[in-house]
RNA sequence: GGAGGGGUUGGGGAGCGGUCAAACCCAGCAGACUGUAAAUCUGCCGCCUCGUGCUUCGAAGGUUCGAAUCCUUCCCCCUCCA
């Protein structure tokens, strides 16, 4: 183990705990098992969720053992983590499907050949009651009840079901079943990540050490990036689409980006400051962030993607590599309110009556102001509306 | 088991027989401005065939010329006492 390598392991880290044992675990040259849990409970991966992929991705290229554990049982309890209700349980079916989409996105960062793939209904399903009940016996209820988010709602005398108290601990056997050497986590599973090694020990195994990464905030830059709150970026999000939600960030949030996203050295990320000092447009650092984000995810876009961005925000031009919809009449012609909704531009007649009374819609770089503003048969259109939508649209 | 409180448009939260598609706040959207944004200002923010149109206020019935508002039953949630 170089010095270089630590330094990747441990850098962008929130804490390791304990440090030493860590430190004793890289130095012994196993091959470390190394784990990190995800909840299917929505079926798309996005950024914040990358900043541990890309540490898990690490681990592997230092040859280490990474599993990818698809809590798909534990997804039945849901995780009290950093909520302040009690979270709504998923139908088995929904997480099966969410499981499956979980898998397709994390081979975009890691090695599906390295990767050990494990749900952990694998070995919850088959749990004998009187084992479960040994199981519950490794943690107390004061000891539950100390954990942030359970004593806040406590006191003000909110409701914690009792299938709540189960999730750490299940999370915690799932280490041992695993035997897992470590476990990373976002900073708000320190708490589960901790009681992990409170089970391992009551089963007489050795604890695993646990590494927390910061939680990323998402696009408002304050609360944590995530799908409920439609503050966030999916890996399954077009090109130009990620492009411009990373540019629609605030200045000050992306370096925060930078430095758990990018993979520009701090030197690099330095010298970007020292030039928004000296007079750059920050904006122009920030086409540096989203091109090489859109670059990891859809092979080499990056560029593209910014010519479009460019194209569309700065020139006022709309990119030649627009989006087709085909929208079928019976008629000869058919009212813009209706093509609008049709190609599913916009959700309903009445928003696209709104629309066009705020002067939001244009058709072939032409404002339509008037909502009876009808599209013939066979044309081909460039349809706006307002800055961000734009789409080629084909009446048919 | 007993006593009370409550379910309103994405979220929070008014309304408690007509003036209610429903105050207000937040989020969202559009326009202006700009360095993409943010901030600010303006407007919008159920649906449609855009009209003194239609469907909404946990569900189903009922009273009434008229109900989110009153009554009945049901479903769900919360608090306190045990």
């Amino acid at each position: 183990m170089t010095k270089e390598n630590l330094e990747l392991l441990t850098r962008g880290t929130e804490e390791i705990i304990p440090e030493e044992s860590f430190l004793e675990q890289i130095k012994s040259k196993k091959k470390l098992r190394v784990k990190a849990g995800f909840d299917p409970t929505s079926p798309d991966l996005h950024l914040g969720h990358t900043v541990l992929l890309n540490k898990m991705k690490i681990f592997q290229d230092l040859g280490h053992q990474v599993i990818f554990l698809i809590g798909d049982f534990t997804g039945l309890v849901g995780d009290p983590s950093g909520v302040n209700e009690t979270r709504p349980v998923l139908t088995e079916e929904q997480l099966s499907k969410n499981a499956e989409t979980y898998k397709e996105q994390v081979f975009k960062i890691l090695d599906p050949n390295k990767t050990e793939i494990r749900f952990n209904s694998e070995w919850m399903q088959e749990v004998h009651p009187s084992e479960f009940i040994k199981m519950l016996s490794s943690y107390t209820v004061a000891r539950m009840l100390e954990r942030d988010d359970f004593s806040k709602r406590y006191k003000s005398q909110l409701p914690i079901s009792i299938h709540e108290f189960l999730y750490p601990i299940l999370q915690g056997f799932d280490s041992v079943k695993l035997e897992a050497d470590i476990e990373l986590g976002g900073t708000d599973q320190k708490f589960n990540l901790l009681l992990g090694r409170e089970v391992q020990k009551h089963y007489g195994q050795k604890q695993q050490s646990i590494l927390t990464v910061p939680l990323l905030e998402g696009l408002d830059g304050v609360k944590k990036m995530s799908k409920s709150l439609g503050n966030y970026i999916a890996l399954e999000d077009s090109p130009d689409e990620m492009f411009g939600k990373i540019m629609s960030i605030s200045d000050e949030l992306m370096w925060r980006y930078f430095s758990l996203l990018s993979f520009k050295t701090s030197g690099e990320i330095d010298q970007f400051k020292k030039e928004i000092k000296q007079g750059s447009n920050p904006r122009d650092i920030k086409f540096i962030l989203a091109e090489e984000i859109v670059d990891r995810f859809h092979n080499g876009k990056g560029l593209q993607s910014k010519e479009n961005f460019v194209n569309r925000f700065q020139k006022g031009n709309i990119s030649q590599e627009l989006e087709e919809i085909i929208v079928k009449i019976d008629t000869e012609d058919e009212l813009i309110t209706r093509i609008l909704k049709d190609s599913r531009l916009l959700n309903s007649t009445s928003e696209a009556m709104r629309m066009i009374k705020q002067g939001a819609v244009k058709v072939n770089e032409e404002k339509v102001l008037d909502d009876k503003f009808k599209i013939k048969r066979g044309t081909s259109n460039l349809v706006q509306v307002g800055k961000k939508k734009a789409a080629k649209i084909i009446i048919d």
